[in-house]
DNA sequence: GTCTATAAGCCGATAGAC
DNA sequence: GTCTATCGGCTTATAGAC
């Protein structure tokens, strides 16, 4: 009954090279043999192990995202600003562990592919609970702004677009990199954008 | 010497065919075969009129880009202010009169693909433009920000991530939609997020 | 300019040996 | 659990007929 270390080795060196290999060249443009050849491992086991690549797609959210975190997170009961803060923090947080999940999570935002529903499983929670944030600042009249939708996707692509990258680096001068002052200055943008006024309410 | 008609109306169908396969399945995930199918024309065309999948990926650039009014733009001096609001507008338009080439942006930033090579000739200028006027409003006082580096990407963000979605449709609520309003509420946000202050400018 | 036919090769998945 | 061999189908690209 007792497993063989060799099943997990293989079966997360396969993950982690799917991982990688979807990150830069999509799901569509690799193939199972380029996946099995990149974690050492034989052309069937992804079938064996994932019951083939779409499966495999799934498994890649199972493993990879903060699943546990956001249940905890999802559990406690928020004030929009700290809660939207928190969202802010822990999503740059996992764009910097995980950059290459964040690849194919844009790639699959923008290709509205059919592995949007498996996404949607996992990362829906965290967006529902931003949005539900940003109406019940309004409400409360913490923030401003017309449309909830627009809005809702503007911060959306304030959390999620960023990327640093070698084909931006011409834009780029060289400036000294701090990821909290990062996240900070990110979240402050945010809040200015939502009108929200620090002094109104004294936080 | 004179062109057969049929000539332009193959090559323009088989372009609109790629755009919208390439948006809807990305690069790798669509055939020369399906482009020639949805386009009523034959396997070989592509070939033959563009030389190659690759080539006809920068074809779609060269003819649905709006490269006549970059050129325009680019040729004027503007102030912070209204230079950025520009871009937001121009993009933003763009993003509604070719929503399929934003996706296809979107896909090959994420996938950072080579064809981001292609890309970058026709999307740079203004990519640098937007740069130079959050760098020159901060000199001149006009915007408060640390980095240069992260803000840029956070406005490119603000003004390329939007999608309006059948995935993201549950979150939304059902809004009168009026795309003017859109892109003042979006340059609003980006504004206040830069910290410019309306008043004390007078503008 | 358009077509058919074909080349040469990769794709994902699996049956069956070990 | 891992392997090889193989299936049926798809891929891009092109030579050559019309």
């Amino acid at each position: 009954m007792h497993k063989e270390p060799n099943d997990q080795d293989v079966k997360i060196r396969l993950l982690q090279a799917a991982k990688r290999l979807f990150a830069t060249q999509g799901y569509e443009g690799t193939s199972v043999r380029q996946i099995c050849e990149a974690a050492g491992a034989n052309v069937a086991l992804v079938s064996y192990h994932f019951g083939g690549k779409e499966n495999m797609f799934q498994a890649l959210f199972e493993t990879f995202f903060p699943n546990q975190e956001m249940e905890l997170y999802l559990q406690e009961d928020y004030e929009p600003v700290e809660g939207i803060k928190l969202i802010i923090r822990q999503v740059t947080l996992f764009r910097m562990k995980e950059p290459e999940m964040i690849s194919v999570l844009q790639q699959e935002i923008a290709l509205q592919s059919p592995r949007m529903e498996i996404i949607q499983k996992f990362a829906f929670p965290v967006w529902a609970q931003l949005r539900d944030l940003l109406r019940a600042g309004r409400e409360q009249g913490l923030f401003q702004f017309r449309s909830l939708n627009n809005t809702f996707m503007t911060v959306l692509g304030v959390i999620l677009f960023h990327k640093q990258t070698y084909y931006f680096a011409p834009l780029f001068d060289d400036e000294p990199y701090d990821l909290e002052a990062f996240i900070e200055e990110m979240f402050e943008f945010v809040m200015r954008g939502l009108c929200y006024d620090v002094d109104k309410i004294g936080h």
